[in-house]
DNA sequence: TAAAACATAACGACCGGTCGGTTTATATGG
DNA sequence: CCATATAAACCGACCGGTCGTTATGTTTTA
């Protein structure tokens, strides 16, 4: 293996472990020894790619928001109606839920210290205004093509990106406690019946 | 004052200085010695009160979790009609992230530890799931006086809870990003469409 | 005076970060 | 093709400091 590739493999290996380890104790409570054990390298391999424990958090953060927002947008364009993919986004909740337990405790983690350290706030808060947007342009998209009443499309988007992030909170503290994927589906079903053209 | 008075009195203003610390800066970041001095008290007096520090935090969460409930209880039985109340609930929201910033952060800070400490996750999950009984009973009311359809009232108090959690997720972590009171007031609008009973 | 309430100092564990040294890969010169 | 130089990549012991907790002493109340 070259130089190259080494050092990305080392570098790589070092963000799947930390992953790990802030989902599950959080970035206060993680240290980077943990971390460098659980990598199977070393401080200095460490300190050599990251500049502080902070670098590797927003690092890891920067890149996991950004592969989220690729799956909303996937998502948002894959459905020939706009209610069907809210449905059909809903849906895939519940294997996301299910699956992959570990990223919801990072978003857990990530939204405690984005209220609290700046550096993370910002590297949060522009995430997640493209998110707002996605979900916005999905209600418009809704109410060209006929499905929605000529509802404020601001608002509408607001309150689907709250009621997911919300339903998020909820799986993660709860995760066996209820069917989340079915429950998200029946409160779009709610919601549709609420934003629906009336003939 | 007598002795009953100066310990209740000290241990509430630890208390209080715990509260301030931990939505400032985090179970973790907040050391023992901070809220100590924050208190005006010694370790001594904190640990003659307190077994450990999670046990301060523990107890601080039971006295919030249930004012809150005392507060959704009494609010959910204080209007006319359940469409009137929602809205008029959601309105007070805005008060709440404008004045009670604090709480807010505590908010997150428990929701965080609750799903990885379990003797957290089990004093805010008991709490929780009567909140979600509050709901519940708010729609089955709001489908006896005729205001819903025949909506699955588990469904509803759920997608209420979980928007109401969601929208308090995105007020902390960009309070002055919008007009929150008036976005949940829209959303309990839209949501109030969907759900209510056609003539 | 005895017990409760609080103060003070110290302990031991731990943690983020550093630093001098070592290994590994690659470029160079013969 | 080999020997060697060199810089990147990595190791791991160590440091300064912090933190939760405790042990012991002092003040206050009854």
């Amino acid at each position: 293996m070259n130089n190259l590739q080494r050092s990305a493999q080392t570098k790589a290996s070092i963000l799947d472990a930390a992953t790990v380890c802030f989902a599950r104790e959080g970035f206060d409570a993680t240290g980077v020894a943990e971390i460098c054990q659980r990598a199977g390298v070393s401080k200095g391999a460490f300190y050599y790619h990251f500049e502080s424990k902070e670098a590797a958090f927003l690092e890891l953060i920067a890149s996991w928001l950004s592969a989220l927002e690729q799956v909303l947008e996937d998502e948002a364009y894959n459905y020939k109606t706009v209610p069907e993919g809210l449905l059909g986004m809903a849906g895939n909740i519940q294997q996301i839920v299910a699956n992959n337990r570990m990223l919801m405790s990072l978003f857990l983690e990530l939204w405690t210290h984005a209220s609290r350290n700046e550096k993370i706030h910002q590297a949060t808060i522009a995430p997640y205004k493209r998110y707002l947007l996605i979900f916005e342009k999905l209600v418009q998209r809704g109410i060209d093509e006929g499905s929605f009443e000529t509802v404020d499309p601001a608002s509408a988007g607001q309150l689907l990106l709250s009621l997911s992030s919300g339903f998020f909170l909820q799986a993660s503290l709860d995760p066996d406690g209820a069917n989340w994927g079915k429950l998200l589906q029946e409160s779009i079903h709610i919601l549709l019946n609420g934003l629906k053209r009336r003939n």
